[in-house]
RNA sequence: CGGGAUGUAGCGCAGCCCGGUAGCGCGCUUCGUUCGGGACGAAGAGGCCGCAGGUUCGAAUCCUGUCAUCCCGACCA
């Protein structure tokens, strides 16, 4: 078969995606300014401050940092080699903590029989709406013109369906690995991608397209896979707070926002600088559902046939916006060292070649000795662009630790050490050099860490009425801590009325007696309210 | 699906009302001077003006159609 138009080569078969319903998307609602934005810099050129435009400047990091763009395809992203990068440091942490925990990886088709969506009802009630399907596997070229059509006579008995989610497809799959008690647990994960078709999308906040783990595990009981929800919970709020250096509140998802097909719902949750929650991370115990569902039974000790115990969980690409979002400055992208794919960058200043010589001979022992200690470092020594330039690139990509060296430098046995999350210049002697680099890391890493607990705890506030309750939403933001009557009326009311849901009932919860903040019943505990992304 | 807007160089835009064959900034190329926070000068390269019709001697500009994108709204893992 011949193919005239450039952009589409199908060689074999190609699928045809057919869009099913669109689904509206609520508006990205409103900024608030707090003391923790930061005076505009004549230096970010045509970048928008926070406190000026949030949105815009999350956009323009985004871009203007190199990590994403959008594609041709609408709603889809690019992701760059910058950006894909770190997110390469959090799959390898991330990877290594699942591997830790006894699990392992697999990998399961992208295409899911139709008919698989229908067997567990509210999975289907809660993905039917954003599904890409495939309904041909095959072009022609178009008889009247140019470019090529749709092959009618290559419709698909059965259409497939473009995950949205693996469970269907890997319980369907999982039905035939187990038969007894000694099959279990099955401790799978995968590293995939998926498509969720949305309407309004914002790189690697929201993409159709996104890149993901799922990881899919099997217990012969509700004890053991509920520990493994809580286990995996915790290996998140473990890698979000170490690694991406944002601080999370663990809890359970209210009803309402519930996985379609889990019987409980965990997840941890994220502050923005803007006053926004984002959801980090799901771990769900997913109870028997999807056993009954693909009839996945085992042969207990006791000789007793039982459905298994499933659980499933993920973080997804969004988590780059999490990290964007939780550090990021005026100035451009503050990345923690710990996921930085540079955490050092070297850079020379010099004008005649022997300076050059000079300097580069220095910087070559530091570059080896840094990387001895397991730092990674940049000498960039083109002569292609100029030190400021340089700065400036360095600094708006987030760059933990600037070193420039410059003919005052090696006059001085000195070496000027600039970091990124506080902007601070100083002047550091030569000799151990890289062990004072690596306590800055670790510093810069934590001082992260603290600024955006601070945060949080300053954003975080107590409702008691209905008054205070909507004046904080729409002056303060933040999380919200209220009482609630634990119904899902209630909960949608206030959604309706304020934009604001339920982001999670925290784990560690202390019994307090109160009334619900809108219908004044009882309640035994806060929950925490805030509006989200 | 309703309402609004926009498609002109890689990016951001002007030109359109009042038709005469396309311009500005950034970026890019070359040369020179520069080089401790995005340098300066000079010389260059780059555009079926979203697409298809129509009006006209002549269309980026006027008319019709069409496609695409963005924003706003009917409310959702």
């Amino acid at each position: 078969m011949q193919c005239s138009s450039y952009w589409f080569c199908p060689d074999v078969w190609t699928a045809v995606i057919l869009l099913i319903l669109c689904r509206f998307r609520g508006c990205v609602s409103h900024l608030k300014i707090n003391k923790y934005y930061t005076i505009k810099s004549e230096m970010a050129k045509d970048f928008p401050t926070r406190a000026e435009n949030y949105a815009q400047w999350y956009n323009d990091l985004v871009i203007k940092a190199d990590m994403a763009e959008n594609s041709a395809v609408r709603g889809c992203m690019v992701i760059k080699p910058y950006g894909y990068a770190i997110w390469e440091k959090m799959q390898a942490a991330l990877d290594k903590m699942f591997k830790d925990t006894g699990h392992v990886n697999a990998y399961f088709p992208i295409f899911i029989p139709k008919s698989f969506f229908s067997k567990e009802a509210s999975h289907v009630e809660g993905f039917a709406k954003e599904c890409a399907v495939v309904t041909h596997y095959r072009l022609k070229n178009d008889p009247d013109g140019k470019g090529v059509v749709v092959d009618e006579n290559a419709k698909l008995e059965e259409e497939l369906i473009v995950r949205p989610t693996s469970e269907t497809i890997i319980w369907d799959t999982y039905r035939n690995w187990i038969q007894s008690y000694r099959d279990l647990p099955l401790l799978i994960n995968q590293w995939a991608n998926v498509v969720r078709w949305e309407m309004r999308t914002r790189l690697f906040l929201r993409t159709a397209e996104f890149l993901w783990q799922e990881g899919h595990t099997a217990h012969a009981t509700a004890e053991e896979a509920i520990a493994e929800t809580e286990q995996m919970l915790n290996v998140y709020a473990d890698f979000a707070e170490n690694f991406m250096a944002v601080p999370v509140l663990k809890g359970v998802k209210s009803p309402n926002e519930r996985f379609a097909g889990a019987v409980e719902t965990y997840c941890i949750e994220a502050l923005m600088q803007d006053g926004k929650a984002l959801q980090a991370g799901t771990s769900h115990f997913l109870g028997q559902n999807f056993a009954k569902a693909f009839d996945v039974q085992f042969l207990s000790k006791e000789n007793k046939l039982e459905y298994v115990w499933a659980t499933s969980w993920g973080v997804s690409t969004r988590l780059m916006g999490a990290l964007i979002m939780a550090h990021s400055d005026d100035h451009g992208l503050v990345l923690p060292p710990k996921l930085a794919p540079t955490q050092v960058v070297i850079i020379p200043i010099y004008k005649t070649n022997e300076q050059l010589a000079a300097i580069t001979e220095k910087v070559d022992i530091i570059v080896k000795n840094l990387k001895a200690k397991g730092i990674t470092v940049k000498y960039d020594d083109r002569d292609t662009y100029k030190p400021g330039w340089k700065f400036n690139e360095y600094e708006f990509k987030g760059v933990p630790v600037r070193l420039a060296i410059g003919p005052r430098d090696l006059e001085n046995g000195t070496v000027e050490v600039s970091r990124r999350d506080t902007l601070e210049k100083s002047s550091f002697q030569i000799a151990d050099i890289e062990t004072k680099i690596e306590h800055l890391l670790q510093s810069i890493q934590d001082n992260l860490f603290q600024k955006a607990v601070d945060f949080r705890e300053n954003m975080t506030t107590k409702a008691d009425t209905w008054e205070e309750f909507v004046d904080l939403l729409d002056n303060k933001g933040g999380f919200i801590l209220a009482h609630w009557d634990g119904t899902p009326e209630t909960e949608q009311e206030i959604k309706e009325k304020t934009k604001a849901t339920i982001r999670l009932i925290p784990l560690d919860a202390r019994p307090e007696e109160g009334r619900c903040i809108l219908t004044g019943k009882p309640s035994s505990r806060r929950v925490v309210f805030a509006r989200a992304y």
